[in-house]
DNA sequence: CGTGACACGTGAGCC
DNA sequence: TGGCTCACGTGTCAC
């Protein structure tokens, strides 16, 4: 009547193993026998679940499985005691940011005003094809505050990668050349990245 | 003459059991039997040391350990999820937000790290006087994730103005050049100004 | 008394 | 072959 080694196994640690036969007679002993299986059976399962946290793997050894356990809890410890304090940075130094600078934001952005209408700076936007994934542009717009990073927010958030970038400023004007290719587009097209860029232009 | 159970404990999880008395002649059997121990020490060293890095503790047994380590590692996956779509939602200045598709954010980091150590591109910042309330300065640093939008950020909040400013990025390296004059200072002295971009670089 | 948790020694599979 | 890991059954404390 013996049914050992039943319900011990049924996971990946486990390589399978059966027990011999015991005579069928007498030799059932300890009483605990059966509480020893599921008090293992629990803690193998709690490792598995544990291993399946954690992306790096090692070895399939119950010890390695602990091992990368504890260095995974590290990095992540280390990964978020440096993304709060970058946030808490951010949020600082975004708080005091707005106070000083508008003093002469104003400033600039009246001199600005008077010397884009006196010189009248006119966008341009050209685009040209280097090979089937890959363009060159030259993009000239009116220097306005911040209105090139706004610039490259909105390029790299459309999946744009420019590389090779040049930008030159002069009396109210902003000359971009670069390289640019999409991060998850296979071809390019000249025209509708012409337009999309006019777009982006327009919009800030 | 038994001296059993030596080395098995010294651990708060051991609760100092022994062992009964073997015959002192015979009896000594399995060959693996040290290994065995040392096998079973380490991973009990192994689950300690994951102890000791989870705060919150229900049990000190085994499974409860590995229980409180998963639910702990969870708790570290969901923080480190929320403060990078915090921090991207920050850099992104509002508006729209993405989903991150962000999984491997702590490898990115690290490969970053490595890419910083192992390439080295070594930093340089020159600064020449034009005249008394306005330098021309060069600045060579290493290309990063919106590294020189911070920089232009720093340099604004510190009240430099920045004009005929030219940036050219080239295989992993940003070069800056441009007439810079500080707002709402008289003079601005050469030395001065250079430590102050220096320490900027180092900051972002 | 029972229940739960533990270390122990051991046979066996794997490389 | 021997080293390494595993599951197993058991004795033994503590609550």
């Amino acid at each position: 009547m013996e049914f050992l080694g039943s319900a011990s196994d049924a996971s990946c640690i486990t390589r399978a193993r059966r027990r011999q036969a015991y005579d069928d007679s007498t030799e059932f002993k300890s009483k605990n026998l059966h509480a020893e299986r599921r008090r293992r059976q629990k803690l193998s399962d709690r490792l598995l679940t544990l291993r399946s946290l954690v992306p790096i793997i090692t070895n399939m050894n119950k010890a390695s499985i602990i091992e990368d356990a504890i260095t995974y809890v590290e990095v992540l410890q280390r990964d978020v005691k440096i993304l709060s304090d970058q946030l808490l940075e951010m949020e600082s130094t975004s708080e005091e940011k707005e106070i000083p600078i508008r003093i002469d934001d104003q400033i600039n952005n009246a001199a600005d005003d008077q010397e884009m209408k006196t010189n009248g700076i006119e966008e341009d936007v050209e685009v040209t094809k280097i090979n089937g994934k890959k363009l060159w542009m030259k993009i000239v717009f009116e220097k306005k505050r911040s209105r090139f990073t706004k610039l490259l927010e909105a390029m790299t958030y459309l999946g744009f990668e420019m590389t090779d970038t040049n930008v030159t400023t002069f009396k109210g004007a902003i000359l971009v050349s670069a390289s640019v290719e999409r991060t998850y587009e296979d071809t390019l097209e000249v025209q509708e990245t012409k337009e999309l860029i006019q777009q982006i232009i327009r919009s800030i």
